[in-house]
DNA sequence: GCTTGTATGTAGACACTGTCAAGACCGAAA
DNA sequence: TTTCGGTCTTGACAGTGTCTACATACAAGC
């Protein structure tokens, strides 16, 4: 059983109260997703490995669609920034930014294929719970913003620019949902540089600049 | 496809031997899916369903994962008979077919959700199983030839025709994916005739020609 | 006509699952 | 000290997949 040093620095022997069980059960819960999937993800699952009681993750998340709408939260945070550390290495005008954001889309899925499933395939997520929501919308705003930056047009005003938004949305998403699927193994199977390539010129072309 | 045999309507005194219960049990495991979702799906809800003991499932299919596999060969054949269908509607000419065949490939999963999930993002499915195998290469060889028509480059020996596949194979899916989700609200709120106009402009450009 | 073999289903049991209600424990406010 | 609210455990319940043993029916072989 493990145990993170909680602040007052006990060992041994577990306390009655975790100290931080809340995020103690989302780390096991990434674990389990991890090992399972999401088909095979089991709350009881979850505590044993947080060395807890089997009704003490219902206790916090009222249930299964809480603690994964909450593991979503994380994960949809972890995305974004994927995105923005990709384009942190690529050139700073607009048309690179843009398709470096949907290299780091699919770098995210490749590293992490259960919680992108989680995150766009599963029907036990509640997205009408504010956090997720928010967490979600930002990286839609992120491409958005990327777009309009590229074509010049306005996608929240122009129909035209929205059009190109779902496109490169479409294209990346398409990629990373068939690459972590195991069905372009081919292209998975090219050495990083020319893998990165391949992705960012399919990326590119998704956009028709005015 | 091997759905209905006997249509004769239910009788009310059920004799023991059901005469086709693996049809109907792939019938009852369809709506349960539709129903249910994928991770809500149970073996003994399809037995239910079929009015038969709950573990005749296991009989015909030996577990979840034999029944769903089952019920995916069938999912895809429809999937690519609705591109076909779809190509079928097209001018003739290469580029219209290949993306007839997207628009097509995105039609099904609107129309098939459940189904579209079940083939493209479960993890209970058996792809070693000949039958499901069989089934999805003919969906991926129709996509190889329409790719090799419309560029003339044939992507089995060609790497440029091969990234080619990719991104027309990326689009679609990608829509589609993004689609059923209901994470492109505004393109799937237009009239049939533009919304399909937008879809196949989209997929067009994604394919380079020579 | 029989008997027998084999398909096709059923019935029961087991270890799992999520969720609910009730209680045990602990820290701190009163 | 007493009380109280949040944290976590315990026990129970119905529902799950899958295993085993058993029941039924149909079509051969004699």
């Amino acid at each position: 059983m493990e145990f993170d040093k909680a602040a007052g620095g006990e060992k041994a022997k577990a306390p009655y109260h975790h100290g931080d069980l809340r995020s103690a059960l989302l780390r096991s819960a990434e674990a389990e997703l991890i090992e399972s999937g999401i088909e095979g993800f089991s709350l009881r699952a979850v505590a044993k490995r947080a060395g807890v009681s089997h009704a003490a993750p219902a206790h916090h998340f009222t249930d299964t669609t809480g603690l994964l709408t909450a593991l979503a939260e994380i994960a949809f945070h972890r995305f974004v920034a994927t995105q923005r550390a990709a384009m942190a290495d690529a050139e700073k005008h607009p048309p690179a930014q843009l398709a470096a954001s949907g290299l780091g889309y699919i770098r995210f899925a490749l590293a992490n294929p259960a919680l992108f499933r989680l995150i766009f395939s599963s029907d036990r997520l509640n997205f009408q719970d504010p956090g997720l929501h928010t967490a979600a919308r930002e990286g839609f705003e992120l491409l958005v913003s990327l777009v309009h930056q590229t074509t010049g047009s306005n996608p929240w005003t122009d129909e035209t620019a929205r059009r190109n938004v779902d496109a490169a949305w479409a294209t990346a998403h398409g990629l990373a949902d068939l690459l972590i699927s195991g069905r372009l193994t081919d292209l998975a199977a090219l050495p990083k540089d020319r893998h990165d390539a391949a992705i960012l010129a399919i990326i590119e072309r998704s956009v028709l600049m005015p």
